[in-house]
DNA sequence: TTGAAAGCGCTAACAG
DNA sequence: CTGTTAGCGCTTTCAA
C-alpha cells in the first residue's frame, strides 16, 4: 500500500496537520520540523492522494472537453492547446470523443458529474434535449468552444463564422469565378451548418449570383465526405470553376476528387477550405484556407472557464469572438473565361 | 450543493446503507424500498460522487496515456481506440501530450501516482532515468504501446519494427529500385529508430546492395522533417530513385518536398511510408505504406492492460507482437534503368 | 433484510 | 507554531 500522510506523521515524529502544512507550503512551521517533515516523505517516496484531498477541498482541478473526433485535424490541434493551457493551470483533462454516437455524450458528461469535475469544455452542437437539460441541471461551468448552439444562453468562444464563409466565398468571387460550388456541413448545426450555408449564399447573391443547388451538397466535415460529394457536383454538365469547402478535411477530398476525374486544382478548379489545419500544408497544391485561430481558441476558451470556475463574479458570460483569416496558398486560381 | 447519499437516505426515509445497496445493484432489498430510493434518486437528480467511491473502493477506474502527440495521425487515431475500448470498459482516460517537454511526462507520471489511476500506457521509449525509476516504483501497472524502451523487462505492444522496415524496404528492391534513400527517426528510440533504420540497411545489404550515407536522414517523425530531409536528399548529384520514410507524416513530407523540386511520384521517385495512418488516403498520388494494425493495437493494449490491472496471475507479462502489413497504392512504380 | 458505525486519506477549524 | 478532532461522501463489516 502506498504510504498515506499518517505514515509520515509517525516517520518525522510530527502531527498530520503539520505534515499537511508542509505539503500545503504554509508558513507557521519551523524549519527544523518542516526538514523532518520533508526528509520523510522522501524516504517514504510519499504523494499525498488526489482523491482524498479532492473529496475534502471540493475541487477536483479536472476538466471534461467533449470533442466529436480527435482524429480530425483541426480537433486534435485544438485539443492539443487546450491541454497544454489547462497542464499550465495545473488542470487536467479528461476527454470524450464523441464520434457520431450521441448516447456516449450523454454518458460521458453523467461521468462528469459523477467526477464533480470542475468545468466543461463543449465543441459539438448537435445535441439533445435530453443532454441540455442535463448540462444546465450540473452546476457545473461549461462553455462551448469553436461551435455556437442555437441556445442564446449559452456562451461560446468561436469566430464569426457566416462572416468568415461570406469572405471566404468573396474571395473566390473577387477571382472572377461566378459558378462556385459550395460543399456544406450538417445543416442541424448551426455553426458551422447554417452559417456558413448563409455566408456562402448571400455572398453569392450580393454579387447578384445565382445560388444554383446543383452545385451544392452536405457532408460531415471528413475527407470522404467532400471527395464523394466533389463528384457529385463534377457530374453537371456544366462544371463550376471554383468550390469552397466547410472544412480542410473535406476541401482536401475535394481536391482529391478533382484529381482523380483528371482535372486539376487550381488550374480547372479552384478550392478553398476552412478551419486553417496542419492539412493545408501537406497536400499539394497547398490549400487555401479561411482559418480560425486555433491556438488562440484553445487558450482563450481555457482561460475564460478558469475564470468561471474560479466564481470571478467580473466574468462577463458572453460570447468571445475571435478573428478569422484568410491564408492564401495554392490552391485558387483567378478565372479567365475561354468561351 | 449537490445531494449526498444521505439526503437521499432521508428523502426515502431508509438508512444509507439501503441507498448505498440499491446504487451497488444489491439484492437484499425489499422492492418497496427499492423503489422509494429510487425515486427519491430521481428527485434529488442524485449522482454519487465517485471521487468518495474511488477513496474508499481504491480503485478510480482511470488510466493514464502518455503520448507524445495527439496531433500526429498515428497517434491520435491509436488514442481513439484506446479511448473506445476504455470507455466500453467502464475506464477513463487522462492524458498527456508531451510534445518534446520531457519534464512534462515527468509532471504527468507524479499527476498519475497523485490521482491513483489504476493503469498507465505508454507510448514514448525516450525517458530519462528518472522517469524509469519512478515508473518502476509506482506500483501502478503500466504498459508500453507501439514502443519497446531497451529495458527488456518492460512489456510492450508492438509489430517487429525492424521486421517491418526490412520487408518495405524489400518492397522498394523488389520494384528494381538499388538507390533507395532513408528517411528515418531519432537514433535513440530504439523501436523506431534503430530497429527501422537496421531493417532497411540489413535489406539493402541482404541484397548486395551498398548502403550510401549521403541517402540517409533522421528526423522527428513530422511532416516537416521529411520535407526538409527529402530536399537534402535530392540535393545528391545522383538521386536515388526511390525512398522509405519511417512514418506516414514524414513520406508525406517527402512527397511534398520531391513534387516542389519539380519531379513526380512515383514517376521520378517512389515513395514508401509507415504507420498507415489516414494521411495515407488523403494525399494524391495515394502513399504506399508499411502498416501497424493501429486499431488492433488500441484494443489489444487496453485489454491487456485491463487484465493486469484486474491482477490477472494467468496474464503473461510478456510482449505481445502484432503483425504489419504492406498496403500497397500509387506512390510506388517499378524501376526500369533509362541508361 | 435493514441500520449503526467505523474508516478511506486528507484539510481545517479550534485549542493550546 | 503545533496538535486534536471533526468531517468530506461513500462502502462495508457487524449486529439486530
Amino acid at each position: 500500500m502506498a504510504p498515506k500522510i499518517k505514515d509520515v506523521a509517525k516517520q518525522a515524529g510530527v502531527s498530520v496537520t503539520t505534515v499537511s502544512r508542509v505539503l500545503n507550503g504554509e508558513k507557521y512551521v519551523k524549519d527544523d520540523l518542516k526538514a523532518r517533515v520533508k526528509r520523510a516523505i522522501d524516504e517514504l517516496g510519499y504523494t499525498p492522494s488526489h482523491i482524498a484531498r479532492s473529496l475534502v477541498l471540493k475541487k477536483t482541478n479536472l476538466i471534461g472537453v467533449i470533442v466529436p473526433d480527435i482524429t480530425s485535424s483541426f480537433y486534435s490541434t485544438i485539443l492539443s492547446t487546450i491541454e497544454r493551457t489547462a497542464s499550465l493551470n495545473d488542470y487536467n483533462l479528461m476527454v470524450c470523443n464523441i464520434l457520431e454516437d450521441t448516447d456516449k455524450e450523454l454518458k460521458y458528461l453523467q461521468i462528469f458529474k459523477q467526477m464533480r469535475v470542475d468545468g466543461i469544455i463543449i465543441m459539438h452542437e448537435k445535441f439533445s434535449e435530453e443532454i441540455r437539460e442535463l448540462i444546465q441541471s450540473l452546476d457545473i461551468p461549461f462553455l462551448f468552444s469553436s461551435v455556437k448552439p442555437a441556445d442564446q444562453q449559452f456562451v461560446s468562444v468561436i469566430i464569426d463564422d457566416y462572416a468568415a464563409a461570406y469572405d471566404a466565398t468573396r474571395h473566390l468571387i473577387g477571382l472572377g469565378h461566378s459558378r462556385i460550388g459550395f460543399i456544406g456541413g450538417d445543416m442541424r448545426d448551426v455553426t458551422s451548418g447554417q452559417n456558413r450555408y448563409l455566408g456562402y449564399s448571400n455572398a453569392l447573391s450580393d454579387c447578384g449570383i445565382k445560388v444554383e443547388d446543383d452545385y451544392i451538397r452536405f457532408g460531415d466535415y471528413k475527407t470522404q465526405s467532400g471527395y464523394d460529394l466533389m463528384k457529385e457536383i463534377l457530374a453537371n454538365e456544366t462544371r463550376p470553376t471554383a468550390v469552397f469547402a466547410v472544412s480542410d478535411d473535406m476541401a482536401v477530398g475535394a481536391m482529391n476528387g478533382i484529381h482523380d476525374c483528371g482535372l486539376k486544382v487550381p488550374d480547372d478548379l479552384s478550392v478553398i477550405g476552412f478551419d486553417g489545419s496542419q492539412l493545408t500544408e501537406q497536400v499539394r497544391p497547398r490549400l487555401s484556407s479561411m482559418e480560425q485561430p486555433i491556438l488562440e481558441m484553445g487558450k482563450v476558451t481555457v482561460d475564460k472557464l478558469l475564470r468561471m470556475i474560479a466564481g470571478n463574479e467580473e466574468e462577463p458570460l458572453n460570447d468571445v469572438i475571435l478573428k478569422h483569416k484568410l491564408v492564401v496558398r495554392d490552391s485558387c486560381k483567378a478565372y479567365r473565361d475561354h468561351s
